[in-house]
DNA sequence: CGTTCAACCTGGGCGC
DNA sequence: TGCGCCCAGGTTGAAC
């Protein structure tokens, strides 16, 4: 997603609308009419990732710190150059100066993504180190071992917590451990040094594979790249989405739980329980 | 500390 | 066709 839109980094922002955002409970920060205020006439200087976010930096000019835009696109966000699927969805429109210039626009069919602008404190305290741990691209094992080699927690639930590793999502956790060779289920506490030498290594290799790929898209309506394509990673899904089918490893059916609310795919065969 | 539940939303798919 | 339910790549706060 940053990559798609990286190329308007240098742009002077004409003008940016906010329709159809809620302002309660706060997903957009703050209030629209302030916020295009405040953003109309900047340059944007670097389009940035941070975990799940794209924070979009805005160059200094002179009054206020308020020039990081972070925007988190949840379930169904989508950062576009090109026509929206819907207008009825459309959340914000940033229109840039120069002819020609595609305006960007962030689509989000349930409406459950952030728009924020914050100072350096700000962005800090929401996904500095306090929320966010290492990024799944570069994750350590040590780095896990460190965060959860005392926790009971189950290690799918863990690595989807941002604060832990930043960047999986529930797709990607059950990629990672099918990659891994490990039950979902398995106490932190009982996983060895290898095994989580093993979950990081696969996290960095899915999630560069992922960005590789485009990023993952289930039917229609799920992520698209900034032109609007859908990314190809869905086709490399082991376990995902493959409830009853084949493990393309042993071929035993593939099982889907339910962890913290959440859908896990595994094959109970060829993952080991720690 | 860890788990469960509800809430924030829209819309597709399914069984009846 | 309609309705009720379940499901969806996420996060948060409250309750237990």
């Amino acid at each position: 997603m940053r990559r798609g839109i990286a190329g308007i980094a240098g742009l002077r922002i004409e003008a940016v609308a906010f329709p159809r955002s809620r302002v309660r409970p706060i997903s957009i920060l703050p209030r629209p009419a302030t916020l295009a205020e405040r953003l109309r006439d900047r340059t944007v200087a670097e389009v940035h990732r941070r975990g799940k976010r794209i924070v979009i930096e805005i160059a200094p000019a002179g009054d206020d710190g308020q020039r990081w835009l972070a925007i988190e696109p949840r379930m169904t966000g989508l950062m576009l150059l090109v026509e929206p699927p819907t207008p009825e969805h459309v959340r914000m429109v940033m229109e840039f100066m120069g002819r020609g210039r595609k305006p960007l626009t962030f689509w989000d069919r349930r409406g459950l993504g952030t728009i924020r602008l914050f100072d350096d404190a700000g962005l800090d305290g929401a996904c500095g180190p306090h929320k966010h741990g290492p990024d799944g691209l570069v994750v350590t094992g040590d780095d896990l071992m460190k965060r959860l080699g005392a926790s009971r927690r189950a290690v799918k639930v863990a690595l989807l917590d941002q604060r832990v590793v930043a960047g999986i999502g529930n797709i990607y956790a059950a990629e990672i451990l099918f990659r891994s060779g490990i039950d979902p289920r398995s106490r932190c506490r009982r996983l060895k040094r290898a095994q989580w030498e093993a979950i990081a290594q696969q996290t960095r290799r899915v999630l560069a594979e992922a960005v590789r790929h485009e990023g993952s898209s289930i039917g229609d309506e799920t992520y698209r790249t900034a032109d609007n394509r859908a990314g190809r990673f869905q086709r490399r899904h082991r376990v995902y989405g493959r409830e009853g089918e084949r493990c393309p490893r042993c071929g035993a059916a593939i099982l889907r739980i339910v962890q913290a609310q959440r859908a896990t795919f595994f094959c109970p065969a060829c993952q080991r329980r720690a």
